[in-house]
DNA sequence: TAGATTGTTAATCGATTAACAATC
DNA sequence: TAGATTGTTAATCGATTAACAATC
């Protein structure tokens, strides 16, 4: 039987990956909980309790080595391989996303963009990039088997595309419209409105 | 004494908010905390036990006045005025992110970016907006009295310019950048960094 | 009035922290 | 070996849910 992970450690694995691919980049080879936690604000023993849910990484006395954690959190986040991505309007953002060099080597590449402005449509982004038409999404997504949408769209068209990403076998929406999506059980959404982010913050302000 | 909401309680207004100016926007006038969260996808206990910490918004037998209710929200959330944001980084990102129309009416705008190439310094992103050199950061932003700023640089930048906008009195930092900062008490960081997202939901995927 | 829905309390559930034996 | 740090257990802390009296 699957042993269920709470979603708030596995919401904190991809942060320890990329404080350790930091580490790893600067030629450090080992590290410990408690270093970890200063690095990234979070206790030494989350951490280790979250880690222990997958495994034992770790060494007593030595910590953890980070080439050998990396490879490991990798493995259980499904980023040891390349997922393709399309992305869904190619406003401003949609373009500034398929341009952005930060996805490739952390698993993740833009395949396809889409938009239905016939004065975007078939124009390029980069080389090889031609903006694809909507009316086309399902059958193109499909024939890709691309599995992961990022949506750059107006929030009133955002539901009515987000229909057509599930119908097109889509299971993973990084949204950045600023509507709350309603999708089948199955498919996951992450909301990334800077909105909601800036209005958590100005709380605290004044 | 001032009475402390939970940071997670916080994080959720403007989740709220969000829902209720669209449904202000498509002339509904009142709902139920039942109707609000089959929308957003939160028990009505939790959004009525949130609210609770803030007031008393609803009238039983009746719900909420929507109106009303997004008010007190604006209110609360300090969003009933607005706030300058200084974008630093003008590389795709950041360009979009001063193009994007959807801060207005929701309490923020862009008012100065920055960039530190020189092929860049001074050039035209709109009309109004000229990419200021980044030597000038802490002067511009001290004198414009800007508290917000989103952060758009190389993770290799965003330590030493995280340093530059605490020194320049910036309280709030939306970060893009894959890597944590480390900033003094009373400085808030939200993370948006696409990838760290996506690798949350490739876990469940496959 | 009768029905609906709030605000709030108490019960449940889940997450974090502290502490330490095991051991590298 | 002595010191350091893990993985794990038990205790604490906090968040969510269920239930319902109050009342519009």
């Amino acid at each position: 039987m699957e042993n269920l992970i709470p979603d708030i450690i596995v919401g904190r694995l991809p942060i320890y990956l990329q404080a350790l691919e930091h580490m790893k980049s600067q030629g450090v080879m080992s590290t410990s909980s408690q270093e970890l936690g200063q690095v990234i604000g979070i206790s030494a023993a989350q951490i280790r309790k979250d880690l222990s849910q997958f495994g034992e990484f770790g060494k007593q006395g030595k910590g953890y080595s980070i080439p050998f954690l990396v490879e490991q959190l990798r493995s259980i986040l499904n980023v040891d391989q390349v997922w393709d991505i399309a992305v869904i309007g190619a406003g401003n953002l949609g373009r500034a996303i398929t341009h952005y060099q930060g996805f490739l080597n952390h698993g993740f590449r833009v395949k396809l963009v889409f938009d239905n402005d016939p004065r975007c449509i078939g124009t390029p982004i980069i080389d090889e990039f031609i903006v694809q038409d909507m009316a086309n999404l399902v059958p193109l997504v499909q024939k890709a088997n691309i599995k992961i949408a990022m949506l750059t769209v107006p929030a009133s068209a955002a539901q009515s595309v987000t229909d057509l990403l599930v119908k097109a076998g889509i299971k993973a929406i990084l949204n950045y419209a600023p509507i709350t999506l309603s999708v089948p059980p199955g498919v996951h959404v992450q909301y990334v409105d800077p909105v909601i982010y800036l209005q958590k913050m100005t709380y605290y302000l004044k």
